[in-house]
DNA sequence: AAGCAACCCAACCGCCGTTTC
DNA sequence: TGAAACGGCGGTTGGGTTGCT
């Protein structure tokens, strides 16, 4: 069904002259003030020969006194990136998470610029994976250097800056606008894993967590994303990491929040796999999916005692090995670094280790605006997130 | 300086879900 | 209850601009 107001013959389009947009502005302001019903009556009442609907958009992406214009920022860059990974081209809901920015925009922004960028790192821009061709090139040969420029290039806002090669094992997230940057260093003996890093909101709270969780968020997202079906009824954000090799879930994380009391084994399937993860107030634990065995827990602000007892969480529950590559330093309070030693199962089965440190010590009050989750979003997440489902819908019943 | 190609982005088109009658 | 009207959204188009030869 088409619209009635498309269908008249006196209407005019193409682009809108200055006296248009001024008649336009004229009458939305009065009609502010005086409340406006319908699109379709607004050009008759604004004495415009154009349909309603052209007039809907003219005023929404450009004459709208809150349209913020000119060049996107790297923050907004990232943001886009960030949350369309998670919703796809929904444009509309992207642009929500960008005050003044309208869909068109971030439509246009992303296929005139964002998308070559991606393409050009050798990303899928519709999944943010690897393309095929760039796969290969990543992982053929033993010493494949694991995406590390790709991921310095994401996680640098599309400023493509060299990772360095290093010897060690670790990588690094950074959501420091000037310490960007993401590196990536396959073992000395054996080349383990590309990991990805999908960070799924909160689903109680329906959002990134506050301070270093939305720094989290937005530091460990441009890793990329895959629908990921796990979910923790927690105030943490699950991190999960995922081995693009054998592609299957590698491991995964929940940075608690501090402050939360909760206490409880909770079980996930995520991908057929069942993962269970012990989301204790003290412990952030990774969950080896592949071999389903403990890896390794780390926690916020976990100090030695707190690691102890993690550890002897561990022995509990049967697991073989707990490395700390550093002890970790204090998390999840503003200025905080996070870091979290992993050991994969693959890890331990070539003896080595992989070392994720996420650090947020530099991001900034700028940040944490522009990565607030929705419910909306946090539903489209539920798409993937299936345990967040019943939360989302408690939510709902709730507001 | 002219011609051409690539790029950008405002606007249009068509579809879908919701509301109204 | 169903059709029409409407708002909203994502995909696409085409005119203007810019850069290159």
């Amino acid at each position: 069904m088409g619209h009635h107001c498309c269908s008249q013959q006196n209407v005019k389009r193409g682009l809108w002259s200055p006296e248009e947009d001024e008649r336009l502005v004229r009458y939305m302001v009065s009609a502010s003030e005086h409340g406006h019903n319908c699109w379709s009556s607004v050009p008759r009442l604004a004495g415009l020969q154009r349909c309603g609907k052209s007039c809907r958009l003219r005023w929404i992406n450009y004459l709208r006194p809150d349209v913020k214009r000119g060049a996107f920022s790297e923050e907004e860059e990232r943001t886009i990136i960030d949350v369309h990974r998670i919703l796809g081209n929904r444009w509309a809901q992207i642009a929500k998470h960008l005050p003044g920015r309208t869909d068109n925009e971030v439509k246009n922004f992303w296929n005139s610029c964002i998308k070559k960028k991606l393409i050009a790192q050798g990303l899928d821009p519709r999944t943010h994976n690897l393309l095929p061709a760039s796969t290969t090139l990543l992982h053929g040969g033993g010493g494949a250097n694991h995406g590390s420029d790709l991921a310095s290039f994401q996680s640098n806002g599309g400023n493509c800056a060299a990772a360095a090669p290093a010897a060690t094992t670790s990588f690094t997230i950074s959501s420091s606008p000037a310490k960007a940057g993401f590196e990536v260093a396959p073992p000395a003996m054996a080349p383990t894993s590309l990991y990805d890093a999908i960070v799924v909101p909160n689903p109680v709270t329906g959002m990134l967590m506050a301070n270093d969780h939305q720094h989290l968020a937005a530091a460990s997202a441009p890793l990329l994303g895959y629908p990921y079906t796990d979910a923790s009824i927690s105030d943490g954000v699950l991190l999960s990491l995922r081995d693009q090799n054998a592609g299957v879930h590698a491991s995964s994380m929940d940075f608690m929040n501090a402050s939360s009391s909760s206490s409880s084994m909770d079980q996930h399937v995520a991908g057929g796999m069942i993962n269970y993860n012990d989301f204790s107030t003290s412990a952030a634990v990774f969950m080896d999916e592949t071999t389903t065995m403990w890896a390794t827990a780390i926690e916020p602000g976990m100090g030695v005692a707190e690691m102890e007892v993690a550890q002897q969480q561990q022995q509990v529950l049967g697991q073989q090995e707990m490395v700390l590559a550093r002890p970790p330093t204090t998390l999840m309070n503003d200025g905080a670094t996070a870091t979290a030693t992993a050991t994969t199962g693959a890890a331990l089965a070539d003896k080595s280790v992989d070392t994720v440190d996420v650090s947020s010590a530099a991001y900034g009050a700028a940040g944490p605006s522009t990565a607030l989750f929705d419910l909306e979003l946090l539903d489209s997440c539920g798409m993937f997130c299936g345990g967040a489902g019943n939360a989302i819908d408690q939510l709902r019943w709730d507001c």
